[in-house]
DNA sequence: TCTGTCTCCTGAGAGC
DNA sequence: TGCTCTCAGGAGACAG
């Protein structure tokens, strides 16, 4: 599921395919989940256009347009964002992939969740929008408009601090793994990285918020940061869908500590990981290391 | 204001 | 083998 590490490294491979190409024509499908801003709107305002830059807030992605207004992008679960040059099995599910020859198993053509087509005045290859569960959030971004999706977002998950963290728990009875959660306050931290970054700085998830030490949202803070540094340079997590806009995987999954990882042993004191339910969310942690 | 619950969606996997 | 059921999760809406 794609979190601030996989964003930012759609981001960063999106930037060759997207970046300075006149859009020709966008497809879209029918209005659904998706489509925050009717898709109608959304061809009539690419077309024609060309997407100068590509920022990041949080787990959103903003597409800066050449007359001012941006087009807005968040992957939900299962949103994927590539070129038509990728290659991979995750660009299709598995029950699609096992009624094709292996030849075309690989080679995405799209498909009923294929949201959007951008096709380009030049040669390239276009660029699709698929998301299987429609979690994902497709939207028009006027200039100077300040949309409230974005405006309660807190501070970035990269520039997180320990003071932030602990001035932003006071009187909190929520879980600590449900304020790291809550967008409003950490922009970008989604379950995996929440787990990761509780396990590296001892604290169990379930901790009441509230209770949480200023030494320990300092560790909070700094662990926060460290994991997804770490899985951006590793190209972000394929744990399920998540493919990068080039075809290629991630590879942080392989060095998870905790998250799905429910009864393998703890990789520093061999007692096996625990989940349970927090925040209407799984959580996973090592009983042993985690206090 | 804070917290918990429900909702949206659909593929994967378990169980029968 | 095939059917049914449950689960997973991001984030907004809503109720208490």
């Amino acid at each position: 599921m794609p979190e601030l590490p996989e964003v930012e490294v759609t981001r960063r491979s999106l930037l060759p395919f997207l970046v300075g190409r006149p859009v020709a024509r966008v497809k879209t499908t029918r209005p659904s989940y998706v489509f925050v801003t009717p898709p109608d709107r959304i061809r009539k305002a690419l077309q024609g256009r060309t997407v100068q830059d590509i920022d990041r807030l949080g787990k959103y992605l903003l597409l800066r347009l050449d007359d001012g207004n941006s087009f807005v992008i968040h992957l939900g679960m299962t949103g994927q964002l590539f070129s038509a040059m990728a290659t991979s099995p995750r660009l299709l599910s598995a029950t699609a992939r096992s009624s094709l020859p292996p030849e075309e198993q690989l080679r995405f053509k799209p498909d009923p969740h294929t949201h959007m087509v951008f096709s380009f005045d030049d040669e390239g290859p276009d660029v699709y929008f698929r998301d299987v569960r429609k979690f994902g959030k497709l939207f028009l971004l006027a200039q100077d408009e300040v949309h409230p999706r974005l405006e309660r977002l807190g501070l970035d998950a990269l520039e997180v601090t320990g003071e932030h963290l602990f001035a932003s728990s006071r009187k909190r009875k929520t879980p600590i793994k449900a304020l790291l959660l809550d967008q409003a306050v950490v922009a970008g931290v989604g379950n995996i990285y929440a787990d990761e970054a509780l396990f590296l700085s001892g604290v169990r998830p379930g901790r009441r918020a509230a209770r949480i030490t200023r030494a320990e949202s300092k560790r909070l803070s700094d662990a926060i940061r460290q994991v997804l540094q770490r899985s951006i340079e590793t190209g972000g997590s394929s744990i399920s869908d998540y493919v990068a806009p080039d075809g290629q995987d991630g590879a942080y999954q392989d060095e998870r500590h905790v998250y799905a990882r429910k009864g393998e042993p703890c990789k520093r004191c061999g007692a096996a990981i625990v989940r349970r339910v927090v925040a209407q969310r799984s959580a996973h942690y090592c009983p042993q290391c985690q206090k």
